[in-house]
DNA sequence: CAATTACATTGATGATTGTCAATGGATAGA
DNA sequence: TCTATCCATTGACAATCATCAATGTAATTG
């Protein structure tokens, strides 16, 4: 049985935006690059994000040794990399497989690339 | 008289990093990376950014206005992304003047583009 | 020198965040 | 059905953060 995460991700940055300096910020778009940001603010996710990426696949529980964190710690850095748009989960047996979202990444990019 | 800022960057991110996905990051590497993060991780800051890169150097003064913060306010987030390497400032008689560091944002861009 | 202007710093406050123990839900195996 | 496992959620706590009023500092002007 297959199960997908919901992601909420807002969107209005994704295809509007170009390069930083090109004009001023609104607002709104200004609280969705945030939104991303913070998702990479943490140390703990930017090497959980690393780690994803550096296989295929990873599951959860391979995420907490080589973070050194606890369980409920694991699950609420992921749910933030999730609602970030920046990695998906799939849910097999009891197993929650996460991997990044590549087009996630070059979104950032391209934005800061000016 | 000219002035300049002193900035603490860290910059064991600028040379050593490949994209994301090459090597799991290492502590240091992943601190490093999470605080220029921090900085853009505030919708402020973000405007702020914007506005600096959509002129070619702005006064501190004409940024409480669009960004409708106290002069407090500004000059702390001007020092949070200072510090981070993402712009620097040059004192000119009473006025600071700021302007983005482009390379800063190719090394964050070239981070993320794997 | 005195007044003004632009900015930094300090201190305080409310909000957000990272962390984990405890608990609950769902799935697989015996 | 019972037990074990993987993960999410809740609640709590300490730490960090964004914000601004008040104050300090440096530079310009009269």
């Amino acid at each position: 049985m297959v199960q997908r995460m919901s992601i909420k991700i807002s969107d209005s940055v994704v295809d509007c935006c170009g390069p930083l300096s090109e004009s001023a910020l609104s607002e709104i778009e200004a609280d969705d690059m945030a939104q991303i940001f913070s998702a990479l603010s943490d140390p703990v996710r930017l090497r959980m994000l690393s780690l994803i990426a550096a296989g295929v696949e990873v599951c959860s529980c391979a995420l907490e040794e080589p973070l050194a964190k606890s369980q409920p710690t694991i699950s609420h850095h992921t749910r933030i990399l999730c609602e970030a748009g920046l990695i998906v989960g799939e849910k097999r047996g009891r197993w929650m497989w996460w991997r990044v979202v590549p087009e996630r990444l070059k979104v950032v990019s391209r934005i800061l690339s000016n």
